[in-house]
DNA sequence: TGTTTTTGAAAGAAAATGATTGATTTTTGA
DNA sequence: TCAAAAATCAATCATTTTCTTTCAAAAACA
């Protein structure tokens, strides 16, 4: 059997349960040990399961199979525990705008409901947003290679053409008295004007981008309602006066 | 047995298997082992397949295209020469349109010009274009499942600010009488739209797409140059008569 | 005919495998 | 709680399998 046979009926395994023991592999897969204990080590560095004494053990948030994209940051179940408290927020019929960045690209894969509209900046949502088919606008104008977002003049107005039932935001900065701030500010012109021609706006933000401020101001803190995980209890105050927030717990 | 026999071959293989050893190719086609590897290879840089210890794996993303198996390497090869030199066309500082599609698609990894302003509403573009660091716009509007194109109403407005040198479009059939045609009507809107925003307009086909004719027209023969890489000399006269055509030799 | 392309075979290199060893961790049982 | 027993583990090595490279024969081509 061949070794990527072997590794993709080992994931399926674990997808099935999520401890397997090194003999259940071994068992099904008739190689020996030591060559599932390499597997296990290989599929460990993909960041496809954890080794457990005895056996692997299925990664938290991941049930699903394993696109390239994510894989980075440790802030990964964080974000994905906020994406995915923003995704129940989506109702049948909702119109919503999706913003660019990886937080929101969380929500995609969390989305329930399919009979929603949905208009975006993000080119790395698309495929998929595709694939899941649904229904998908982009916003037209200049293509930023550093955020794969889309931004400029022509984004504006393009954007303009839209009415949103919700929007998701991403933002750099959440502070008491700037606001929500971003680094570029053709970017803040984009989210700024989403929230403009929508019904509510929700901000997803961990908790590292509380207190901090960053170049160009989006809009204030009452403006939008905050969807983050843990929040300082010390400085819960400043930001509870002026937004409402929801605090998804782990 | 033929090598594109065999290669036709294996790619059946690996529709229907997700990995197949080289054993079994060996067996199948009753070529050496040698042979076998040989076609793996080149079935690899052709993106068709992915070799793997022991065997060949199925290309993870674009599996169940099935126009994507159907192409054999002859195809591709004959893809890349037109849109080759559909690319030396480009000049220093122009602005072009890039068409969605296979053929149009291969134009950009032989762009040798950076200076220039590409407009697109080829979502299967984007990430070559970026990685590529040229400046590029998308046209916004409804991102079309199948085709992965910005097509609709506000994809023709978004279009509209735009102007360009040159327009590169794909088409599906060519004839004398019909001109070009396209099976979707929204996405012959926008050709037609982009021949119009457009000093030059070329269009970009293999021979399997003369004297076919689909649904919606675009544009009279005239109105673009063709460039394709043998034609039929029968039947030769009948298109040269209405416009230029650019017959790249192998 | 001579030339190029394709093919198959063979040799050495590289990779994957399975068994073994001794170390480490977990479990057992007093 | 502790130490012995059992289970699991990482590391290593010999073996097997697969890969690449090379070369000459066969086939296709002009």
């Amino acid at each position: 059997m061949l070794t990527p046979e072997r590794h993709q009926l080992i994931l399926q395994m674990i997808k099935e349960k999520p401890i397997v023991k090194i003999q259940e592999i071994v068992d099904l897969t008739e190689a020996s040990e030591s060559t599932i204990r390499r597997d296990l080590t290989i599929l460990e560095e993909g960041k496809f399961l954890k080794r457990v004494h005895g056996g692997a053990a299925r990664l938290r948030g991941k049930l699903q199979e394993p696109s390239m994209v994510e894989k980075s940051t440790k802030f990964l179940q964080e974000k994905k525990q906020i994406a995915q408290y923003a995704a129940s927020l989506v109702e049948e019929g909702d119109s919503i705008y999706l913003d660019a960045g990886s937080t929101v690209f969380e929500m995609i894969s969390s989305l329930q409901v399919k009979d929603i509209v949905v208009v975006t900046n993000g080119l790395m949502h698309l495929p998929q947003l595709l694939e899941r088919n649904i229904e998908t606008y982009v916003i037209g104008g200049y293509a930023k290679p550093k955020t794969n977002a889309i931004i400029g003049r022509g984004a504006l107005a393009s954007l303009e053409q839209y009415r949103f039932d919700k929007c998701f935001l991403g933002v750099n900065g959440i502070h008491p008295h700037s606001g929500y701030t971003t680094p570029d500010q053709e970017e803040a012109m984009i989210k700024q004007k989403a929230m403009t021609l929508s019904r509510e706006s929700f901000v997803l933000a961990d908790d590292s981008k509380f207190s901090e401020i960053t170049f160009a101001k989006i809009a204030d803190l009452h403006e939008a309602m905050i969807i983050t995980n843990t929040i300082d209890e010390d400085h819960k105050g400043q930001y509870t006066s002026k937004t409402s927030i929801k605090v998804v717990t782990p």
